[in-house]
DNA sequence: GCCGCGGCTGATTCTAGAGTCAATCAGCCG
DNA sequence: CGGCTGATTGACTCTAGAATCAGCCGCGGC
């Protein structure tokens, strides 16, 4: 998988074949635009303009081709999440880094994002990698959570785990906005506006600040009591 | 979709069909455990009981099935949330009540609010109706939001919008991390301790209530410096 | 020049599985 | 009772589209 034979094509050094990116990039596109089932193996030739069978030449088959474009993209992520959750900062720091890395990774190559979003995230029978990477993350944003935790800068009464999966829910939202045409990707300002409500909604939640008098949300406090007019089901 | 034809099947009143609903119970079941590309038609009707042909003598197609098990579904977890989003109450109470809702939604049919969640608000070629009822309720929310943010409750830096597509993230992402098995559904208080902490992670937010010192969210709109103090009280 | 090798081609094969339909059955009505 | 109507059956048809494969083409080596 890593240099092919350098043979004819070797001038660039121990390149991946050029076709086989070309390949990967229409695969992204196909897929953001149809959706990985609802494309055929011919439209992500077509669209990079090469020969049906020359696919099967360097994918297996469509799902490891499918894999394939989620660990490219994904592994690049994960990365640079990785390196914020792990490094040095503040809690409010390592949020706002987060959520500024994935709308970068959303301004350079919004299909990419895309795909992974609505394709990976939330596949069906997703084989192994996908979900578990998914995971991955989550688990390293736990990590992080609970050292701030431990530090004071987080609720104690949080579970780290679920408040970093609330994280990815709160990015990948943002995103099913941004697809949804909810805000327009081209104006950098509003961009950085969601993206800084994004962050601020999970740290500093939505209300307004003189609205909630102590202790709202931890324990049992029942104190604004009748809250349950709801709860019904026939 | 109301009284078929009464004539003889009549001695219950105008009941859409018993076997009718067998089956569409069978495709919410089959559709959670394998998902809708994964399962065939045939296994619907060996999950009914019933024979192949039949599932086509009450829906059109496998489309129309899944069609039909999203708005059985849909149309009364939106109605709960509508009576919620328009009632009476503080926005505290109504987060909390919408959350409640989908709880209860949860604790009562797990496999169909999966099947909503996984299949329908997710799906790639989705027809109609799916995102839009999506989008329906995220506009109700809105509206909510916007009536809240008028009362000053909502912080008015926040864009109601992009709010309520946050919070209905929030509880999506709840789900699957229900669906993922980091929460025991079975153990109620657990359930209870997580709804809580995803109404209470969008209204406060996450942060330590001593942790953000000054208007922390907005750079811009410091006019909000004066209140940001407030928090400390505990 | 011509051999052969590997990237490349696209018509052909193969199969899952959606959708059809002619036949059967069960109850009702005259 | 016998014919009519609508529910029910499951074998069969048919198609999309994934995967295969028998070769072609251009280049580098001999």
């Amino acid at each position: 998988m890593s240099q092919e034979q350098g043979s004819k094509a070797a001038e660039g050094g121990p390149r991946e074949s050029e076709r086989r990116r070309t390949i990967l990039r229409a695969a992204v596109d196909v897929f953001a635009s149809k959706g990985y089932h609802g494309c055929r193996i011919a439209d992500v030739a077509r669209e990079a303009g090469v020969a049906y069978g020359l696919v099967y030449h360097y994918f297996k088959n469509k799902d490891e081709l499918l894999e394939t474009v989620f660990e490219t993209g994904w592994s690049g992520f994960f990365a640079r999440v990785r390196a914020v959750a792990q490094g040095e900062g503040t809690l409010e720091q390592k949020v706002h880094g987060i959520t500024t890395v994935a709308f970068e990774a959303y301004r350079v190559d919004p299909r990419a994002v895309k795909v992974l979003i609505v394709e990976i995230a939330r596949s069906p029978g997703g084989r192994v990698n996908r979900q578990t990477a998914f995971m991955d993350a989550i688990q390293l944003c736990e990590e992080m959570l609970s050292r701030a935790q431990a530090a004071g800068e987080l609720r104690p009464e949080v579970d780290p785990k679920l408040a970093a999966a609330l994280l990815f829910g709160n990015i990948e939202m943002g995103f099913t906005a941004l697809v949804f045409g909810m805000v327009d990707p081209r104006d950098p300002e509003k961009m950085e506006r969601a993206r800084r409500q994004i962050a601020g909604s999970f740290l500093y939640g939505v209300l307004a600040r003189d609205a909630d008098p102590e202790a709202p949300w931890s324990k049992d406090q029942e104190k604004s009591a009748a809250r349950s007019k709801v709860a019904r089901r026939s």
